[in-house]
DNA sequence: CACTTGACCTGTCCGC
DNA sequence: TGCGGACAGGTCAAGT
């Protein structure tokens, strides 16, 4: 589901809720090993007892740091979410199709964690993709998808020139699926892929070699913009999405093509069509995308 | 290597 | 109403 700007909204919303809670219990569904894969001796060594001490993210995974020396990592994947309750209300996080209206745990819940001031954070996940892993706070950035990532893509020192280079490396490949590949860049995924390349009049199936060095400069640009208006927008969301402290991300009523097919391009007016490139339902207007 | 496709899961929507 | 298939904001492994 979420992609970087609504995990970033995620850790801003946890930061302000967490730190300084200490856990009492830890509670994973017994038959979705894989949502929290960890040995019970180190759930009890490493994990409960622990209070956070801070909350960070590299690309779409979140990490909550334990006083243990160990830490929670947290990838939601499509359709994970974290919802905290402080006692009363839930704040939530993460998929749009879960309301904050039930309680919790529900059917989707696959982790709960107990504070000892009473408060719980639910780790829900519809279609179990997302996981949540214990393991050295030494030892996270040595995790292969970590190695492999690539730059943030919002950080101060990722050029346009560095843009352009690890683009290179997939000249063969359509400009979508080279921005959906972490290793290229880190945290784009479907919505913010298909925004950028509209904002930039880039068509998503362009081959990378075929896109003029000035329109991989426009597409730089774009892409830091659609994300950070992402992140001030507390993410994208529909209907019954809210972030840490419950209040609905609105990116998506500002979205130009991401899930628009039938309706008129902001820019020009023509009818947005769907797609399919790089196996992803894709969203452009053919009229302005023609490189 | 670069690149593509299917697998992992559950739920929902859409056409017959 | 029931059923089948496509599809969903993401990665991996395995294939060409």
């Amino acid at each position: 589901m979420p992609e970087l700007p609504e995990v970033e909204t995620l850790r801003t919303g946890l930061t302000r809720l967490l730190p300084g809670r200490a856990v009492a219990a830890v509670v994973s569904q017994a038959d979705a090993p894989k949502s929290f894969p960890n040995a019970e001796s180190d759930v009890r060594a490493f994990l409960v007892g622990a209070s956070v001490t801070e909350v960070t993210r590299r690309a779409k995974v979140l990490i909550i740091v334990l006083s243990s020396g160990y830490s929670l990592v947290i990838h939601l994947k499509m359709t994970g979410q974290l919802v905290f309750d402080g006692g009363g209300k839930h704040f939530g996080a993460g998929h749009p199709s879960h309301s904050l209206v039930g309680e919790l745990p529900d059917r989707s819940t696959r982790v709960t964690i107990t504070f000892k001031d009473g408060s719980k954070l639910f780790f829900n996940d519809q279609r179990k993709f997302g996981w949540v892993r214990l393991m050295p706070t030494a030892e996270v950035m040595n995790l292969d998808f970590f190695r492999k990532v690539g730059p943030e893509p919002l950080a101060d020192n990722f050029s346009a020139a560095d843009f352009a280079g690890r683009l290179k490396r997939r000249a063969r490949t359509s400009i979508k699926a080279a921005l959906l590949d972490q290793t290229v860049i880190a945290g784009v995924g479907n919505i913010y892929a298909d925004e950028s390349l509209w904002a930039a009049k880039i068509h998503p199936a362009t081959k990378v070699a075929d896109v003029p060095p000035a329109a991989i400069k426009k597409l730089y640009t774009a892409l830091r913009a659609v994300l950070t208006l992402g992140i001030e927008k507390g993410g994208s969301s529909n209907h019954t999405y809210v972030d840490a402290e419950g209040k609905k991300g609105s990116y998506m009523s500002f979205a130009s093509v991401f899930r628009r097919e039938g309706k008129p391009c902001p820019r020009c007016g023509t009818t947005i069509v769907k797609s399919r490139v790089a196996g992803r339902g894709t969203h452009t207007c053919p009229r302005c995308q023609i490189i």
